[in-house]
DNA sequence: AGGCTAATGACAGCCACTGACACTTGACAA
DNA sequence: TTGTCAAGTGTCAGTGGCTGTCATTAGCCT
């Protein structure tokens, strides 16, 4: 970080505005709803104008995925520093587990963690908010892909594997988070559970014979 | 069907209307843009008024994926005829493949397959729409996980192996359906062989070793 | 202190979408 | 056939997300 140097007063207060707006559009969406929450809403809230916010945010979504963005940023880094000797899928699944387990580093500057899991049941059960998660998440995985193949030594683009890869790892992480969401339990540890029952359960989910406990998935992960 | 029976003027004047919208909206789209097509060009088009056009279709959005629709209507009932013996995987794989091969007599009577296929890159093209595209997959996957669940006699809220095999499978898809819209060869030919060919790496793509040719996926589909 | 520029507010306007109400037009029974 | 009813449509007014423009304010830097 050479960002020591104190960033000068207008940086701050540009930081503590956006912060403010993101708090305040998160508190709305997750007590009121986010249909139900208007722009000059937030602003109201935060004591700018509504075009301020558009200055801060390309949508009114884009408050509602402001601290996600910080975890996928971090869940990235985490990816690149991996063990090469780990395969693809034992690095995202050791990768996304580490990221829950520091989500409170990563976020606690802008929102307390239980706001941001009422933040995250709020993007599944939104179908506006869940659009546009999934296509964020489209996005993610292309880096992902791209992260995996260089890992790996190969060309995204001649070899498939990479990307057929990163798309079963991030199906899979898919249905987690809809049944995280759908269950009752919105702790960090429902999800880590949620996420090693389902990952393990990959293999066995690709044999041909579902009635056989045959041990197909011994060399995958 | 007992549908047989004429259904007298008045639906049929509305199943023309309907029609009538769908085709303008998908030729506008596809030739100006999504975002740049308004409703009131649309309805212009086929002189209604733009209240009538949200009628007929919750949003704009909604136009743009009615021909989807039809098809993924179409792919459900093609599971549903697929063989018990199948693995889940295999019923899957060749429901989708057949799909493709009966595309025109499923939409023809809308639009031409030229302007579907055309629709359909605009769709994986246009961000707005490519959100919803996501959101509707994952609607299409649970109803999918159902299915697959109770061919094989089976909880899908107890086991979690229909959703992971579904989410495997869709998320190929996925990928495979970027792919495509991100190349050239708009046919209905190019989307087969990419299906093919990136179903056919899933099993290579979970082994350990990426660097081995065995034959890892073997017994999976 | 004073000039420069980034950040903001105020205002006007576009477009997607909705509710309310009046009008037109198939459906169907007398 | 005609009269009645309900479904379908047009018009209008209004809300909310979002953008361009321009004048004003407030950090920054010499």
């Amino acid at each position: 970080m050479d960002t020591l140097p104190r960033p000068g007063l207008r940086e701050r207060k540009k930081q503590r505005t956006r912060d403010a707006l993101v708090r305040a559009a998160l508190e709305l969406f997750t007590s009121k709803g986010y249909e139900r929450t208007t722009v000059d809403e937030i602003a109201e809230a935060v004591d700018v104008s509504q075009r301020t916010f558009f200055r801060y945010f390309a949508g009114k979504e884009e408050a509602a995925f402001a601290v996600l963005e910080m975890t996928e940023a971090h869940f990235l880094d985490l990816v690149r520093e991996r063990p090469p000797h780990e395969s693809p899928l034992e690095a995202l699944r050791r990768a996304v587990l580490e990221n829950w387990d520091t989500l409170n580093e990563t976020i606690e500057s802008v929102i307390p963690v239980e706001l941001h899991m009422r933040t995250f049941q709020l993007i599944e059960s939104t179908p506006a908010l869940l659009a546009v998660h999934l296509r964020r998440t489209a996005v993610l995985e292309e880096k992902l892909a791209r992260l995996i193949a260089e890992r790996e030594g190969l060309d995204v683009d001649a070899d498939p594997r990479p990307r057929v890869a990163v798309a079963v790892f991030s199906g899979v992480m898919r249905v987690t988070g809809q049944r995280w969401s759908a269950g009752d339990d919105l702790s960090v540890e429902a999800i880590r559970a949620l996420i090693t029952a389902y990952l393990d359960q990959v293999g066995p989910a690709l044999t041909k014979d579902w009635n056989t406990q045959d041990e197909a998935g011994g060399d995958t992960v």
